[in-house]
DNA sequence: TCGATACATCGACAACGGTCGATATGAACG
DNA sequence: CGTTCATATCGACCGTTGTCGATGTATCGA
């Protein structure tokens, strides 16, 4: 168990039965982070390539500012969807597959019982 | 094709190649409507529910007033997430399985060229 | 038709969140 | 060291959103 994980980890199915606060608001700020364009947009193209991607790489598709970018990738990094690696004086982040994995097995409305 | 599914039909996989600004905007808005906790409840109750629930049925669980609950009913009707079926003076609502399906779709890394 | 009930809509307020410029941090390189 | 470059943090602005009381709408029963 990586606490790159530790938000997903903290949430329960949707189908799980009588969801505590805790865990509906786990599962809440987990689907909150995806709850914006511009972080789908870099889920996507993190997802998309095959190699961590540098932020000056996802300034300019994503047509925003250097701190509003740094912004994002924090909110995603906090509920272990990314993990962030730096190599000198970059930050090169890259898809927790793991963290997606659970995510998805959340929505699984067969899932309740995991 | 149903139209309640509309909105999750307009959104595109994760890991899709090169999302457009109209996908990634759908898509962040059907992760935004689960970006609240007691919206997250609420498909959790109608997950866990065998038959439709009534707005009344809500409001005590989720400790909410009438006019709140409402509304968050109408955010994940919007998205396609929820059904509303009238009964007399009763909205009796239900999860929309096939939405919920398409959803846990989208977060697949392996469905990119759906 | 009248009152009661269930739900939606409206209006207002407060909290939250995305955005950017300015600035701080920190690493590489003369 | 001092400079440059990549990124993070800060502060401020402002649109968005969750919340509720008041009110509107529609249905049912007496």
């Amino acid at each position: 168990m990586t606490d790159a994980t530790t938000a997903v980890s903290g949430c329960a199915a949707l189908a799980a039965s009588a969801l505590s606060n805790e865990e509906a608001e786990a599962t809440a700020r987990l689907f909150a982070a995806l709850g914006d364009p511009h972080r789908v947009k870099i889920v996507n193209l993190l997802a998309t390539s095959r190699e961590p991607v540098c932020v000056c790489n996802l300034i300019q598709p994503l047509g925003l500012a250097q701190p509003t970018v740094s912004h994002h990738m924090k909110k995603l990094v906090e509920v272990g969807l990314l993990e962030r690696e730096q190599r000198g004086k970059w930050a090169f982040f890259s898809l927790n597959h793991e963290a997606v994995s659970k995510l998805a097995g959340l929505i699984d409305l067969e899932g309740g019982s995991q």
